[in-house]
RNA sequence: GGCGCUAUCGUCUAGGGGUCCAGGACGGGUGGUUCUCAGCCAUCAAACCGGGGUUCGAAUCCCCGUAGCGCUACCA
Protein backbone atom coordinates (compact mmCIF):
# COMPACT_ATOMS: atom_id res chain seq x y z
CA UNK A 1 0.00 0.00 0.00
CA UNK A 2 3.26 2.16 -0.17
CA UNK A 3 2.27 4.95 -2.17
CA UNK A 4 4.74 4.91 -5.35
CA UNK A 5 6.07 8.29 -4.59
CA UNK A 6 9.96 7.93 -3.82
CA UNK A 7 10.57 7.85 0.13
CA UNK A 8 10.81 11.50 1.33
CA UNK A 9 10.80 11.57 5.60
CA UNK A 10 10.85 14.66 7.86
CA UNK A 11 11.52 15.06 11.16
CA UNK A 12 10.41 19.44 12.67
CA UNK A 13 11.31 20.19 15.79
CA UNK A 14 11.36 23.43 17.66
CA UNK A 15 14.09 25.09 18.37
CA UNK A 16 13.27 24.80 21.78
CA UNK A 17 17.29 24.82 22.45
CA UNK A 18 17.57 21.37 23.81
CA UNK A 19 16.81 18.12 22.17
CA UNK A 20 14.28 16.19 23.79
CA UNK A 21 14.33 12.35 24.36
CA UNK A 22 10.98 12.79 22.07
CA UNK A 23 12.74 14.25 19.21
CA UNK A 24 15.46 12.21 19.43
CA UNK A 25 13.58 8.83 19.00
CA UNK A 26 11.12 10.53 16.11
CA UNK A 27 14.26 11.54 14.18
CA UNK A 28 15.73 8.48 14.57
CA UNK A 29 12.81 6.41 13.46
CA UNK A 30 12.38 8.34 10.67
CA UNK A 31 16.24 8.09 9.41
CA UNK A 32 16.18 4.51 9.95
CA UNK A 33 12.73 4.30 7.65
CA UNK A 34 14.88 6.82 5.05
CA UNK A 35 17.47 4.65 4.96
CA UNK A 36 15.85 1.47 4.35
CA UNK A 37 13.70 2.84 1.60
CA UNK A 38 16.45 4.62 -0.12
CA UNK A 39 14.94 8.13 0.83
CA UNK A 40 15.50 10.75 2.22
CA UNK A 41 15.55 12.47 5.67
CA UNK A 42 14.79 15.78 6.04
CA UNK A 43 15.54 18.62 9.23
CA UNK A 44 12.91 21.06 8.81
CA UNK A 45 13.02 23.67 12.14
CA UNK A 46 10.06 24.78 13.03
CA UNK A 47 10.06 28.16 13.69
CA UNK A 48 7.13 29.89 13.35
CA UNK A 49 7.07 31.36 16.43
CA UNK A 50 9.60 33.93 16.29
CA UNK A 51 9.87 34.87 20.02
CA UNK A 52 11.32 31.53 21.12
CA UNK A 53 13.44 31.46 17.89
CA UNK A 54 17.13 32.26 17.99
CA UNK A 55 20.19 31.06 16.68
CA UNK A 56 21.16 29.68 19.81
CA UNK A 57 17.89 27.78 20.31
CA UNK A 58 18.39 25.71 16.92
CA UNK A 59 21.92 24.89 17.27
CA UNK A 60 20.82 23.41 20.76
CA UNK A 61 18.42 20.98 19.18
CA UNK A 62 20.71 19.63 15.80
CA UNK A 63 23.58 19.44 18.61
CA UNK A 64 22.04 16.95 20.18
CA UNK A 65 20.73 15.06 17.15
CA UNK A 66 24.05 15.15 15.70
CA UNK A 67 25.80 13.94 19.21
CA UNK A 68 23.70 11.14 18.87
CA UNK A 69 24.76 10.20 15.62
CA UNK A 70 21.64 10.82 13.59
CA UNK A 71 22.28 12.72 10.07
CA UNK A 72 20.29 14.38 7.82
CA UNK A 73 19.96 14.41 4.18
CA UNK A 74 18.75 18.14 3.96
CA UNK A 75 18.46 20.70 6.69
CA UNK A 76 18.90 24.50 7.45
CA UNK A 77 22.53 23.78 7.99
CA UNK A 78 23.13 21.54 4.95
CA UNK A 79 20.96 22.86 2.36
CA UNK A 80 19.12 20.87 -0.23
CA UNK A 81 16.78 21.04 -3.12
CA UNK A 82 13.38 21.64 -0.97
CA UNK A 83 14.84 24.21 0.66
CA UNK A 84 14.53 26.80 2.86
CA UNK A 85 14.53 24.55 5.38
CA UNK A 86 13.00 26.78 8.34
CA UNK A 87 9.47 27.76 8.36
CA UNK A 88 10.21 31.40 8.82
CA UNK A 89 11.69 31.49 5.61
CA UNK A 90 8.69 29.81 3.99
CA UNK A 91 6.00 32.53 4.96
CA UNK A 92 5.04 33.12 1.93
CA UNK A 93 4.26 29.97 0.81
CA UNK A 94 1.63 29.79 3.14
CA UNK A 95 0.57 33.20 2.49
CA UNK A 96 -0.09 32.11 -1.19
CA UNK A 97 -2.30 29.09 -0.27
CA UNK A 98 -4.03 30.70 2.38
CA UNK A 99 -4.81 33.59 -0.40
CA UNK A 100 -5.76 30.60 -3.01
CA UNK A 101 -8.47 28.77 -0.39
CA UNK A 102 -9.78 32.42 0.15
CA UNK A 103 -10.30 32.76 -3.51
CA UNK A 104 -11.85 29.89 -4.20
CA UNK A 105 -14.11 30.12 -1.06
CA UNK A 106 -12.84 27.35 1.13
CA UNK A 107 -11.40 29.51 3.31
CA UNK A 108 -12.87 32.74 5.23
CA UNK A 109 -11.96 35.76 6.89
CA UNK A 110 -12.91 35.89 10.50
CA UNK A 111 -12.84 39.19 12.40
CA UNK A 112 -13.92 38.07 16.14
CA UNK A 113 -12.34 38.87 18.87
CA UNK A 114 -10.01 36.57 20.41
CA UNK A 115 -11.53 34.31 22.47
CA UNK A 116 -10.91 33.71 25.74
CA UNK A 117 -9.54 29.97 26.72
CA UNK A 118 -13.17 28.72 28.03
CA UNK A 119 -11.93 25.21 27.59
CA UNK A 120 -14.47 22.55 26.50
CA UNK A 121 -18.19 22.65 24.44
CA UNK A 122 -18.70 26.23 25.06
CA UNK A 123 -15.52 27.10 22.75
CA UNK A 124 -16.38 24.92 20.54
CA UNK A 125 -20.12 25.69 19.96
CA UNK A 126 -19.34 29.18 19.60
CA UNK A 127 -17.32 28.70 17.04
CA UNK A 128 -19.82 26.18 15.24
CA UNK A 129 -21.76 29.47 14.76
CA UNK A 130 -19.15 31.04 13.65
CA UNK A 131 -20.58 34.97 12.80
CA UNK A 132 -17.92 35.53 10.50
CA UNK A 133 -18.62 32.54 7.71
CA UNK A 134 -21.68 34.10 5.99
CA UNK A 135 -19.84 38.14 5.89
CA UNK A 136 -19.64 38.40 1.92
CA UNK A 137 -16.32 37.69 0.64
CA UNK A 138 -16.61 41.22 -1.15
CA UNK A 139 -17.24 43.05 2.32
CA UNK A 140 -14.65 40.86 4.00
CA UNK A 141 -11.83 41.37 1.58
CA UNK A 142 -12.91 45.14 2.12
CA UNK A 143 -12.54 45.40 5.83
CA UNK A 144 -8.97 43.55 5.72
CA UNK A 145 -8.17 46.06 3.30
CA UNK A 146 -9.06 48.78 5.18
CA UNK A 147 -6.38 47.61 7.51
CA UNK A 148 -8.94 45.80 9.97
CA UNK A 149 -7.34 42.74 11.92
CA UNK A 150 -8.85 38.97 10.88
CA UNK A 151 -7.81 35.57 11.25
CA UNK A 152 -8.33 32.81 7.97
CA UNK A 153 -10.29 30.23 8.69
CA UNK A 154 -10.34 27.10 6.49
CA UNK A 155 -13.86 25.67 6.01
CA UNK A 156 -14.72 22.26 7.29
CA UNK A 157 -16.78 20.51 5.55
CA UNK A 158 -19.02 18.96 7.81
CA UNK A 159 -18.05 15.03 7.39
CA UNK A 160 -16.05 12.26 8.59
CA UNK A 161 -12.62 12.24 7.57
CA UNK A 162 -10.65 9.07 7.45
CA UNK A 163 -6.97 8.08 6.91
CA UNK A 164 -4.99 4.30 7.46
CA UNK A 165 -2.19 5.05 9.85
CA UNK A 166 0.68 2.71 9.04
CA UNK A 167 0.55 1.23 12.77
CA UNK A 168 -2.99 1.55 14.13
CA UNK A 169 -5.02 0.81 10.80
CA UNK A 170 -7.58 2.93 9.47
CA UNK A 171 -9.11 6.07 11.99
CA UNK A 172 -11.48 8.15 11.30
CA UNK A 173 -12.86 11.23 13.10
CA UNK A 174 -16.05 12.96 12.22
CA UNK A 175 -15.28 16.63 11.67
CA UNK A 176 -18.91 18.20 11.65
CA UNK A 177 -18.50 18.77 15.30
CA UNK A 178 -15.21 21.30 15.75
CA UNK A 179 -16.35 24.23 13.46
CA UNK A 180 -14.17 25.92 10.81
CA UNK A 181 -10.75 26.13 11.73
CA UNK A 182 -7.76 28.98 11.97
CA UNK A 183 -5.06 28.59 9.38
CA UNK A 184 -3.62 31.94 9.41
CA UNK A 185 -3.70 33.94 12.65
CA UNK A 186 -4.67 37.40 12.64
CA UNK A 187 -0.80 38.33 13.15
CA UNK A 188 -0.64 36.63 9.39
CA UNK A 189 1.46 33.93 10.92
CA UNK A 190 0.64 30.45 9.65
CA UNK A 191 -0.98 27.39 12.21
CA UNK A 192 1.11 24.59 13.05
CA UNK A 193 -0.91 22.26 11.01
CA UNK A 194 -1.18 24.39 7.78
CA UNK A 195 2.28 25.54 8.00
CA UNK A 196 2.85 21.54 8.39
CA UNK A 197 0.43 20.60 5.29
CA UNK A 198 1.79 23.36 3.02
CA UNK A 199 5.56 22.34 3.67
CA UNK A 200 5.43 18.78 3.79
CA UNK A 201 3.42 19.05 0.55
CA UNK A 202 6.29 21.37 -0.69
CA UNK A 203 9.03 19.45 0.42
CA UNK A 204 7.55 15.91 -1.64
CA UNK A 205 7.06 14.60 2.13
CA UNK A 206 5.97 11.21 1.44
CA UNK A 207 5.45 9.52 5.14
CA UNK A 208 4.43 11.71 7.99
CA UNK A 209 6.06 9.34 11.15
CA UNK A 210 5.18 10.82 14.14
CA UNK A 211 4.42 10.67 17.76
CA UNK A 212 0.72 9.98 18.88
CA UNK A 213 -0.33 13.28 20.18
CA UNK A 214 -0.45 14.42 16.54
CA UNK A 215 -3.13 11.65 16.02
CA UNK A 216 -6.18 14.03 16.59
CA UNK A 217 -4.49 17.00 14.27
CA UNK A 218 -4.23 14.51 11.39
CA UNK A 219 -7.72 15.18 10.70
CA UNK A 220 -7.68 18.68 10.59
CA UNK A 221 -4.23 18.33 8.56
CA UNK A 222 -6.60 16.11 5.90
CA UNK A 223 -8.83 18.62 5.71
CA UNK A 224 -6.37 20.99 4.72
CA UNK A 225 -4.87 18.81 1.78
CA UNK A 226 -8.63 18.31 1.02
CA UNK A 227 -9.16 21.96 0.62
CA UNK A 228 -5.55 22.09 -1.51
CA UNK A 229 -6.08 19.61 -3.55
CA UNK A 230 -3.45 17.88 -2.60
CA UNK A 231 -2.69 14.16 -2.07
CA UNK A 232 -1.80 13.24 1.43
CA UNK A 233 1.18 11.33 2.71
CA UNK A 234 1.15 8.40 4.40
CA UNK A 235 0.74 8.67 7.96
CA UNK A 236 2.43 6.61 10.93
CA UNK A 237 1.89 7.59 15.22
CA UNK A 238 4.46 6.33 17.42
CA UNK A 239 3.56 5.95 21.07
CA UNK A 240 4.34 8.34 23.35
CA UNK A 241 6.87 7.79 26.18
CA UNK A 242 5.76 8.16 29.55
CA UNK A 243 7.19 9.58 33.12
CA UNK A 244 7.27 6.13 35.60
CA UNK A 245 3.37 8.02 37.04
CA UNK A 246 2.07 7.71 33.65
CA UNK A 247 2.29 11.57 32.66
CA UNK A 248 3.68 12.41 29.27
CA UNK A 249 7.38 12.48 30.21
CA UNK A 250 8.79 15.32 31.58
CA UNK A 251 12.00 16.94 32.97
CA UNK A 252 10.49 16.23 36.39
CA UNK A 253 11.25 12.98 36.60
CA UNK A 254 14.87 12.76 35.15
CA UNK A 255 17.02 13.83 32.27
CA UNK A 256 14.56 14.24 29.05
CA UNK A 257 17.07 16.21 26.78
CA UNK A 258 20.13 14.43 24.71
CA UNK A 259 22.07 17.44 26.74
CA UNK A 260 21.19 16.12 30.10
CA UNK A 261 22.41 12.31 29.28
CA UNK A 262 25.65 13.73 28.12
CA UNK A 263 26.15 15.79 30.98
CA UNK A 264 25.53 12.32 33.38
CA UNK A 265 28.29 10.36 31.61
CA UNK A 266 25.34 8.55 29.38
CA UNK A 267 27.18 7.46 26.17
CA UNK A 268 26.12 8.60 22.78
CA UNK A 269 25.58 4.66 21.87
CA UNK A 270 23.82 3.47 24.67
CA UNK A 271 21.31 6.55 24.70
CA UNK A 272 20.91 5.66 20.93
CA UNK A 273 20.15 1.97 21.72
CA UNK A 274 17.69 2.92 24.80
CA UNK A 275 16.52 5.12 22.39
CA UNK A 276 15.73 2.95 19.55
CA UNK A 277 14.31 0.21 21.71
CA UNK A 278 11.64 2.87 23.79
CA UNK A 279 8.72 2.24 21.23
CA UNK A 280 10.21 -0.17 18.96
CA UNK A 281 11.20 -4.63 19.49
CA UNK A 282 13.22 -6.65 16.76
CA UNK A 283 10.67 -9.38 17.83
CA UNK A 284 14.81 -11.17 18.47
CA UNK A 285 16.06 -11.16 22.29
CA UNK A 286 18.91 -9.09 20.76
CA UNK A 287 18.59 -5.98 23.03
CA UNK A 288 22.28 -4.37 22.39
CA UNK A 289 21.61 -2.41 18.62
CA UNK A 290 24.46 -0.23 17.00
CA UNK A 291 23.22 2.75 14.37
CA UNK A 292 24.42 -0.07 11.75
CA UNK A 293 22.21 -2.85 13.15
CA UNK A 294 19.76 -0.48 13.33
CA UNK A 295 19.23 0.22 9.91
CA UNK A 296 19.24 -3.70 9.10
CA UNK A 297 16.59 -4.60 11.79
CA UNK A 298 14.25 -1.88 11.99
CA UNK A 299 10.55 -2.30 10.59
CA UNK A 300 8.37 0.40 11.24
CA UNK A 301 5.33 -2.80 11.73
CA UNK A 302 7.37 -3.05 14.97
CA UNK A 303 7.01 -0.02 16.21
CA UNK A 304 4.95 -0.27 19.56
CA UNK A 305 1.47 1.77 19.52
CA UNK A 306 0.98 1.49 23.34
CA UNK A 307 2.75 4.58 25.74
CA UNK A 308 5.67 3.08 26.99
CA UNK A 309 7.41 4.58 30.83
CA UNK A 310 10.94 5.71 29.86
CA UNK A 311 13.30 3.08 32.09
CA UNK A 312 16.51 5.43 33.15
CA UNK A 313 17.21 2.48 35.25
CA UNK A 314 17.38 -0.02 31.68
CA UNK A 315 19.19 2.78 29.98
CA UNK A 316 22.13 3.00 33.12
CA UNK A 317 22.08 -0.79 32.59
CA UNK A 318 22.95 -0.38 29.20
CA UNK A 319 25.55 2.57 29.56
CA UNK A 320 27.95 -0.14 32.19
CA UNK A 321 27.35 -2.53 29.10
CA UNK A 322 28.81 0.36 26.50
CA UNK A 323 31.10 1.49 29.08
CA UNK A 324 32.50 -2.25 29.84
CA UNK A 325 32.57 -2.29 25.98
CA UNK A 326 35.07 0.41 25.21
CA UNK A 327 38.74 0.22 24.47
CA UNK A 328 40.83 1.31 27.15
CA UNK A 329 41.90 4.60 25.12
CA UNK A 330 38.48 5.40 24.06
CA UNK A 331 37.34 5.09 27.79
CA UNK A 332 39.99 7.25 28.73
CA UNK A 333 39.03 9.49 26.06
CA UNK A 334 35.70 9.55 26.98
CA UNK A 335 36.37 9.96 30.85
CA UNK A 336 38.82 12.76 30.75
CA UNK A 337 36.40 15.72 30.64
CA UNK A 338 34.87 14.26 33.53
CA UNK A 339 38.04 14.30 35.69
CA UNK A 340 38.76 17.48 34.31
CA UNK A 341 35.72 18.90 35.68
CA UNK A 342 36.44 17.31 39.06
CA UNK A 343 39.67 19.27 38.96
CA UNK A 344 41.55 16.09 39.06
CA UNK A 345 43.41 16.45 36.15
CA UNK A 346 45.11 19.96 37.87
CA UNK A 347 47.93 18.45 39.95
CA UNK A 348 50.19 15.93 39.13
CA UNK A 349 51.81 16.08 36.08
CA UNK A 350 51.99 12.01 35.76
CA UNK A 351 48.10 12.05 35.37
CA UNK A 352 48.07 14.26 32.39
CA UNK A 353 50.12 10.95 30.57
CA UNK A 354 47.38 9.57 28.63
CA UNK A 355 48.92 5.88 28.76
CA UNK A 356 48.48 6.20 32.70
CA UNK A 357 45.24 7.76 32.75
CA UNK A 358 44.69 4.64 30.20
CA UNK A 359 45.50 2.55 32.46
CA UNK A 360 43.32 3.94 35.30
CA UNK A 361 40.42 4.31 33.38
CA UNK A 362 40.77 0.53 31.97
CA UNK A 363 40.76 -0.41 36.41
CA UNK A 364 37.90 0.85 37.09
CA UNK A 365 36.15 0.31 33.64
CA UNK A 366 33.76 -2.44 34.34
CA UNK A 367 32.58 -0.92 37.69
CA UNK A 368 31.00 2.20 35.86
CA UNK A 369 27.45 2.82 34.65
CA UNK A 370 28.40 6.43 33.73
CA UNK A 371 31.03 8.45 32.94
CA UNK A 372 30.44 10.88 35.60
CA UNK A 373 31.21 8.04 38.11
CA UNK A 374 35.00 7.81 37.50
CA UNK A 375 35.82 10.70 39.29
CA UNK A 376 35.07 9.11 42.40
CA UNK A 377 36.09 6.14 41.23
CA UNK A 378 39.81 7.34 41.03
CA UNK A 379 39.93 10.41 43.28
CA UNK A 380 41.87 8.56 45.23
CA UNK A 381 44.53 8.46 42.60
CA UNK A 382 44.68 11.75 42.43
CA UNK A 383 44.58 12.88 46.49
CA UNK A 384 46.33 11.99 49.13
CA UNK A 385 43.33 10.26 50.91
CA UNK A 386 43.51 11.14 55.14
CA UNK A 387 45.25 8.86 57.45
CA UNK A 388 42.87 9.02 60.42
CA UNK A 389 39.99 8.23 58.24
CA UNK A 390 41.82 5.08 57.13
CA UNK A 391 42.20 4.77 60.86
CA UNK A 392 38.58 4.41 61.61
CA UNK A 393 37.71 2.20 58.38
CA UNK A 394 40.16 -0.07 60.11
CA UNK A 395 38.34 -0.48 62.93
CA UNK A 396 34.41 -0.09 61.33
CA UNK A 397 35.40 -2.36 58.61
CA UNK A 398 33.96 -5.92 58.58
CA UNK A 399 37.32 -7.12 57.09
CA UNK A 400 39.95 -5.20 58.76
CA UNK A 401 38.42 -5.26 62.23
CA UNK A 402 38.94 -9.08 62.83
CA UNK A 403 42.31 -7.75 63.98
CA UNK A 404 43.52 -5.35 66.37
CA UNK A 405 44.72 -1.80 64.97
CA UNK A 406 47.90 -3.48 67.17
CA UNK A 407 47.94 -6.78 64.90
CA UNK A 408 47.23 -4.41 62.11
CA UNK A 409 50.79 -2.23 62.57
CA UNK A 410 52.85 -4.98 63.45
CA UNK A 411 51.62 -6.60 60.13
CA UNK A 412 52.72 -3.14 58.93
CA UNK A 413 55.83 -3.54 59.69
CA UNK A 414 56.02 -7.00 58.53
CA UNK A 415 55.37 -5.92 55.02
CA UNK A 416 56.58 -2.57 54.49
CA UNK A 417 60.15 -3.07 53.79
CA UNK A 418 59.90 -5.85 51.07
CA UNK A 419 57.39 -3.72 49.93
CA UNK A 420 60.05 -1.03 49.62
CA UNK A 421 62.14 -3.07 48.39
CA UNK A 422 60.44 -3.35 45.08
CA UNK A 423 60.18 0.56 44.51
CA UNK A 424 61.43 0.74 41.38
CA UNK A 425 61.40 -1.37 38.04
CA UNK A 426 60.14 -3.86 39.92
CA UNK A 427 56.79 -2.35 41.19
CA UNK A 428 54.86 -4.21 39.33
CA UNK A 429 51.42 -6.05 40.49
CA UNK A 430 52.98 -9.69 40.51
CA UNK A 431 56.22 -8.87 42.51
CA UNK A 432 53.65 -7.09 45.05
CA UNK A 433 51.09 -10.36 45.23
CA UNK A 434 54.13 -12.14 45.86
CA UNK A 435 55.73 -10.04 48.60
CA UNK A 436 52.08 -9.86 50.50
CA UNK A 437 51.21 -13.36 49.85
CA UNK A 438 54.27 -14.61 51.60
CA UNK A 439 53.62 -11.94 54.40
CA UNK A 440 49.48 -13.80 54.71
CA UNK A 441 51.47 -17.32 54.84
CA UNK A 442 53.51 -15.98 57.80
CA UNK A 443 50.38 -14.31 59.54
CA UNK A 444 47.55 -17.12 58.89
CA UNK A 445 45.18 -13.99 58.53
CA UNK A 446 42.33 -14.37 55.57
CA UNK A 447 43.55 -13.47 52.55
CA UNK A 448 40.74 -10.11 52.49
CA UNK A 449 41.70 -9.40 55.65
CA UNK A 450 45.13 -8.18 55.23
CA UNK A 451 44.60 -7.02 51.55
CA UNK A 452 41.80 -4.51 52.94
CA UNK A 453 43.99 -3.45 55.67
CA UNK A 454 46.21 -2.35 52.89
CA UNK A 455 43.48 -1.34 50.48
CA UNK A 456 42.75 1.33 53.67
CA UNK A 457 45.50 2.30 54.37
CA UNK A 458 46.68 3.38 50.57
CA UNK A 459 43.19 3.96 49.39
CA UNK A 460 41.56 5.69 52.53
CA UNK A 461 38.39 3.25 50.87
CA UNK A 462 36.59 0.13 51.01
CA UNK A 463 35.90 -0.46 47.83
CA UNK A 464 39.08 -0.34 45.05
CA UNK A 465 39.54 -2.24 41.79
CA UNK A 466 41.79 -5.37 42.17
CA UNK A 467 43.95 -4.33 45.14
CA UNK A 468 47.81 -5.27 43.41
CA UNK A 469 47.01 -3.59 40.13
CA UNK A 470 45.60 -0.11 42.46
CA UNK A 471 49.17 -0.38 44.14
CA UNK A 472 51.46 -0.73 40.97
CA UNK A 473 49.04 2.37 39.01
CA UNK A 474 49.64 4.14 42.43
CA UNK A 475 53.15 4.02 42.60
CA UNK A 476 55.28 2.72 45.02
CA UNK A 477 56.24 6.43 46.50
CA UNK A 478 52.69 7.37 47.40
CA UNK A 479 51.67 4.28 48.12
CA UNK A 480 54.62 3.24 50.46
CA UNK A 481 54.30 7.14 51.78
CA UNK A 482 50.34 6.65 53.05
CA UNK A 483 50.70 3.24 54.55
CA UNK A 484 54.01 4.86 56.73
CA UNK A 485 51.22 7.40 57.35
CA UNK A 486 48.60 5.24 58.39
CA UNK A 487 50.75 2.89 60.29
CA UNK A 488 52.36 5.95 62.43
CA UNK A 489 48.99 6.22 63.88
CA UNK A 490 48.19 2.71 64.93
CA UNK A 491 49.88 1.42 68.33
CA UNK A 492 52.25 -0.90 68.86
CA UNK A 493 51.79 -4.19 70.32
C1' G B 1 -17.72 17.15 28.87
C1' G B 2 -16.73 15.75 23.39
C1' C B 3 -13.63 13.11 19.97
C1' G B 4 -9.57 9.74 19.41
C1' C B 5 -5.80 6.20 20.83
C1' U B 6 -4.19 2.40 24.10
C1' A B 7 -4.52 -1.79 27.82
C1' U B 8 0.56 -8.93 29.09
C1' C B 9 5.32 -9.48 35.27
C1' G B 10 7.17 -3.08 39.20
C1' U B 11 9.34 -1.32 34.02
C1' C B 12 10.32 -2.29 28.48
C1' U B 13 8.28 -6.12 25.83
C1' A B 14 7.56 -11.38 22.89
C1' G B 15 3.03 -13.40 21.72
C1' G B 16 -0.99 -12.23 15.80
C1' G B 17 -6.83 -19.12 18.09
C1' G B 18 -4.17 -24.69 20.20
C1' U B 19 3.25 -25.45 20.42
C1' C B 20 1.60 -20.37 26.75
C1' C B 21 0.12 -23.83 33.86
C1' A B 22 2.72 -17.11 28.86
C1' G B 23 9.17 -16.28 26.75
C1' G B 24 13.29 -12.43 27.09
C1' A B 25 15.54 -7.96 29.25
C1' C B 26 15.92 -4.16 33.27
C1' G B 27 14.94 -3.84 38.36
C1' G B 28 14.38 -7.06 42.99
C1' G B 29 15.61 -11.83 46.03
C1' U B 30 18.97 -15.98 46.79
C1' G B 31 23.47 -18.74 45.83
C1' G B 32 28.34 -19.26 43.37
C1' U B 33 33.15 -17.04 41.64
C1' U B 34 36.57 -13.37 43.81
C1' C B 35 41.23 -9.54 48.00
C1' U B 36 36.59 -5.40 48.65
C1' C B 37 33.24 -3.09 45.19
C1' A B 38 31.72 -4.15 40.64
C1' G B 39 31.43 -7.71 36.90
C1' C B 40 30.33 -12.58 35.52
C1' C B 41 27.50 -17.30 36.27
C1' A B 42 23.33 -19.87 38.29
C1' U B 43 18.62 -19.56 40.42
C1' C B 44 13.79 -17.66 42.46
C1' A B 45 9.54 -14.43 42.82
C1' A B 46 6.69 -11.52 39.49
C1' A B 47 1.70 -10.38 34.35
C1' C B 48 -2.61 -11.73 30.15
C1' C B 49 -7.66 -4.73 33.43
C1' G B 50 -13.10 -6.59 34.34
C1' G B 51 -17.51 -8.73 32.15
C1' G B 52 -19.94 -10.77 28.19
C1' G B 53 -19.75 -13.16 23.54
C1' U B 54 -17.59 -16.05 18.85
C1' U B 55 -15.10 -20.98 18.85
C1' C B 56 -14.13 -27.80 20.16
C1' G B 57 -10.44 -24.22 22.00
C1' A B 58 -8.79 -17.01 23.30
C1' A B 59 -3.50 -13.43 26.03
C1' U B 60 -4.66 -13.68 20.84
C1' C B 61 -11.19 -12.16 17.30
C1' C B 62 -15.95 -9.08 18.56
C1' C B 63 -18.96 -6.09 22.05
C1' C B 64 -19.66 -3.49 26.66
C1' G B 65 -17.48 -1.52 30.92
C1' U B 66 -13.23 0.50 33.42
C1' A B 67 -8.62 2.91 33.48
C1' G B 68 -4.57 5.66 31.36
C1' C B 69 -3.02 8.94 27.79
C1' G B 70 -3.67 12.43 23.65
C1' C B 71 -6.42 16.25 21.15
C1' U B 72 -10.29 19.54 22.11
C1' A B 73 -6.00 27.25 21.06
C1' C B 74 -5.43 33.00 16.54
C1' C B 75 0.96 26.79 21.02
C1' A B 76 3.83 23.69 18.42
Amino acid sequence: RMSQRPVRVRIAPSPTGHCHVGTARTALYNLLFARQHGGAFILRIDDTDARRSTQASEAGVLEGLAWLGLAWDEGPDVGGPAGPYRQSERLASYQAAARRLLDEGRAHHCFCVQEEAAPGETAALARRTDPCASIPREEAERRVASGERAAVRLRIPPREFRYVDLLRGPITQDMSLGGDRIIMKADGLPVYSFATVVDDDGMRISHVLRSAEHISNTFFQLAVYDALGLEPPEFAHFSLLLNPDGSKISKRAGAVYVGDFRDQGLLPEAVLNHVALAGWNPGTEQEIFSLAELQRAFSIERCAIANAVFDHAKLHWMNGWYIRNLQRDDLAGRVTPFLERAGLLAAPAAARDPRHLADLAALVQEGLKTLAEAPDALEFFFRTPEPARAVELLQTNKFAKKHTLAEIGAAFDDVLPPLAGLAGSRWRSPEIEAVLGAELEKLGWKKGELLMAIRIAACGREATPSLFHTLEYLGAGPALERMRAVRALLPSA
